[in-house]
DNA sequence: ATGAAAGCGCTAACAA
DNA sequence: TTGTTAGCGCTTTCAT
């Protein structure tokens, strides 16, 4: 591949020269720059963005680490900061931890080598093992979706009490007594502050609470929550807590063959676009990914630009859609669904 | 942060034993190799792979370009795609050209700025504009899902053809007649292969097979069927081509009020955990997108170590997963879909 | 087996 | 305004 050096020999200039017309630095003849940008394109030279990088100090990479980039939640999440990366000029190195604390500290060590500008984590606890290597590295970090327990650094969430308060509310006032939650695991502190938001109005109201913690894979969920409403009292609300404990208590409820909304309501915790497609709709809490990934990108860039300040703490409000899985069982025998 | 001239000087060593201690390539005393180490743990030192890079001439980035990391088919791809990379001691620079060939070739003009020892691509179309550009930057390239019209590069995809033949097989045998496709989008060959397996078995058995190009998003995808099924004649087997028609097709079907699989049977082309958790059930068929993503790293890995051999072009099978919503329509009253 | 020195491609001082 | 030179952090000769 060709050079600079290659560049400014065909256009008879120096490097700095070259340099300073792709980078527009510094003003530059027009004749020269024209010399230079048709020595460009007669070689198809790309810049090295390592070489810069080395020399200038400057990185335009950040670093990504979710725990599972398969799952849409996350998926959309990077999407949305690779966006907005994009428009800043930066590119994305994206790993996943694959929710496993050791892995995700592995995957930050390994981020590190490529020295990013910055970072955007989804811890997948609330301890974040990493942080110290981080915070040693002096590399600016901002936790999106989870809350590390010391937050450090800046962290855009959502607001998780809050609307698992209005969860527990809607499923009271559509006459369920006995609310089952499958989190998928207590060591999330969203989790642990979705169980609080419902009990906060569940409880007085009258109705019980119970939790159970299904884990973070498909499979396991499935199958605690089919033992559990196998063997236990059937409840006549599920509230599952994400994505993936939604797909588990669908195929749960259909193999103890328990009809929603009839027999139980069913909310689930994130949103998809199939949510709303099938039969029943699914009410969701839906989480604003987009303005999520925006505000920790923004405060990102901030903090990468010299931003001081104490760290930011963002909790960003979630919607309730309501749809027929929550529906009021005496009403529903009549009613359409879409 | 440190050099390796910070860790040098600690251990009293030159930066070349550093370096021959930390990269295993070149004999060093033991007690050197100690005081190495014991400088490398004290000062935190992480090299810096851009400098190894620029230095060795040995990249250990991959680029990646998928349509859209937001959708699912692709994330579980770029997962697989990431567990194989780091088993090989790579990183992945992961970007989304969001179905538009402009966009495409942009991004991929980005990675070749990182200097990636090779890229896999999941091109939005069959002409890859921006194929020269890799080709001219001599990096190796491997394509993945999609095919380009000349492939030049080595290519791993799946057998869209003979699986599109079994779903006709599949619709014909439980006494379907009138098939409709919807196709995305007919300018990637995958779809053109899938409409073409259909007619090879669904035709002869005398069904009648209509196309129609619903788009790459789920707005106008929803939009489109939902007029054709409004407007035209009712099919009694819809077949769609993605997992976003997929969800369209749910939609749709909601919308005009048409049962499945009682009034007609859907098959939906990617599977996804939710098909299989819903009900009625969504017959799919399965694509091995684990196989695939080892297969183009494979063949990356290859091109990486210097085979020259011609493009490798390799397809997988595909399996049918037929379930309740591909029943026969007469049989399903009566029918348990769990 | 180890160290000194050169140089990867680039940009930032400094000189002219 | 332009060129010359040094050097970012690392690896690789080449010498010892």
């Amino acid at each position: 591949m060709p050079s600079i050096r290659t560049v400014a020999a065909l256009a008879g200039v120096s490097t700095a020269t070259v340099s300073n017309v792709l980078n527009a630095r510094r003003s530059v003849a027009p004749d020269l720059v024209a010399r230079v940008q048709s020595a460009v394109a007669e070689l198809g030279y790309i810049a090295d963005l390592g070489a810069s990088r080395l020399r200038s100090r400057r990185s335009t990479v950040v670093g990504v680490v979710v725990p599972d980039i398969a799952n849409p939640f996350f998926g959309t999440l990077v999407a949305a900061l690779e966006d907005a990366a994009r428009r800043d000029g930066y590119d994305l190195l994206v790993v996943s931890s694959g929710e496993d604390p050791a892995l995700e500290t592995a995957r930050l060590r390994t981020l590190l080598t490529w020295r990013p500008a910055g970072l955007i984590v989804a811890p997948c606890d609330d301890r974040l093992a990493g942080r110290a290597l981080v915070q040693a590295a002096g590399v600016p970090m901002v936790c999106a979706d989870r809350v590390p327990a010391d937050p450090a650094f800046d962290v855009v969430t959502v607001d998780n009490r809050t609307i698992a308060a209005e969860v527990g509310r809607h499923l009271v006032a559509t006459g369920r007594r006995r609310i089952l939650i499958a989190a998928a695991n207590l060591a999330i502190g969203n989790n642990r502050d979705r169980c609080a938001g419902v009990r906060d109005t569940a409880e007085p109201a009258g109705a019980t609470v119970e939790i159970i913690e299904v884990g973070v894979r498909l499979a396991e969920s499935r199958a605690r929550l089919t033992r559990r409403l196998t063997f236990g009292p059937v409840p006549d609300a599920l509230f599952t807590l994400n994505n993936v404990g939604t797909v588990a208590a669908l195929s749960a409820l259909a193999e103890v063959r328990l009809a929603v909304p009839e027999d139980l309501a069913l909310v689930g915790f994130d949103d998809a676009e199939w949510m709303r497609a099938v039969s029943p709709p699914l009410s969701t809490v839906h989480q604003p990914l987009e303005q999520m990934a925006r505000a920790a990108w923004g405060r990102l860039m901030a903090r990468i630009g010299g931003d001081t300040s104490p760290p930011h703490h963002l909790r960003l409000a979630c919607r309730l859609d309501s749809r027929a899985s929550s529906a009021p069982a005496r009403r529903l025998a009549l009613a359409h669904w879409h």
